[in-house]
DNA sequence: GTGGCGTTAGTCGAAATCGACTGATAGTTT
DNA sequence: AAACTATCAGTCGATTTCGACTAACGCCAC
């Protein structure tokens, strides 16, 4: 009985996917990529849900074949699924943790680079970045003036806000460096 | 020879860590923890140096022991060491990763807490999140007025400036749940 | 001086995660 | 119609990661 598996991310992701109606894993790998979501793997994905239905959080419905493809367990979450998830978004949401991205562990030794180095990587980091938000800002207000409620974008807005934030602070750095106030020591 | 785990984040940090010295992995540990890495596993960090070492990117300089203890084996960083490091830090820093935050999944689905327990939530983490700015601000200023180089710090900066932003939405978002102009479908 | 406690340092079996593989269907070339 | 490719769905052995354990030291109190 798998018990440390119940702590991943990914199960707050199962019991919110389910939350929208029943699905099978391979539908779920699916939408949650189409989410974004990028390094997600499917095996994975397959033991997360058995652990998720051994915790009784959810429950097989249906067990469906189309053709004589592999039949697909259709999942559903049952009452203690809803409550579950609620607490740990209730949790979630309320204690901030300290995340460490890649970009933050690469800027803690941006000295290596040099200051040209550094200069550099961060003006292609911050155009990249720009054009992604661009991008991305696009796409969400098409669709939620496609009539989407706002809600369901929320997790998109916060997404701009904080890439936005990066940007930012990537611009004012790179000045800050070929202005010579921030030294190499 | 485990080939995967060299796509381990930890491994930028050993070598980063291993620029600024020789070090054993129980001191890295400790240094990491020091700045702030959260949920980070002694036994992880010694495969990785294992790795890294197979690798060829850091070599045991000396096996020490104080007293009887167990012996300590020190690492440096090799000359492909500092190679491959640059080229990370070079390639992390120009390319923008979409990262998954415990949190950005839970505001995916804020809708399941009802106006009243998403608003609720925020608000907490809006008062966490914005005195532990505060403290985090006050050690990051005394630190740099205390002669520390400013490049060192550079990415308590860019933390700060994140949380910021983050800080920023999450009140903006709770005045717009108050004042009813984020609705619930 | 010995009993307890916190720190130093590392090891190793168990658990979680990955990704290559299977094997079927549907559509498209040749 | 055989051959090729893409998508659907899942399984399973190999690899990675975890955390409980060992064990020695230093220090303080009783």
């Amino acid at each position: 009985m798998p018990r440390r598996a119940l702590d991943n991310p990914l199960v707050l992701a199962v019991l919110g996917l389910l939350l929208e109606g029943p699905s099978h894993p391979y539908q779920m790998l699916a939408d949650l990529q189409k989410r974004g979501s990028s390094r997600l793997n499917r095996g994975t994905l397959y033991d997360i849900v058995d652990a998720v239905a051994a915790a009784g959080w959810i429950a097989p419905e249906d067990r469906s074949r189309a053709g004589n493809r592999p039949e697909r367990t259709v999942y559903a979450v049952t009452p203690s699924g809803l409550t579950e998830l609620r607490r740990r978004l209730d949790e979630q949401i309320r204690t901030p943790e300290r995340e460490f991205s890649r970009f933050l562990g690469a800027v803690s030794y941006l000295g290596a680079l040099g200051a040209e180095g550094a200069a550099d990587a961060l003006t292609e980091r911050a155009e990249r970045l720009s054009s992604r938000i661009a991008a991305d800002r696009e796409v969400l207000t098409s669709i939620v003036s496609s009539g989407v409620a706002r809600l369901h974008m929320i997790e998109g807005e916060y997404a701009l806000a904080v890439a936005q934030a990066e940007l930012d602070w990537v611009t004012t750095v790179v000045a800050e460096i070929r202005a010579g106030e921030l030294t190499w020591p």
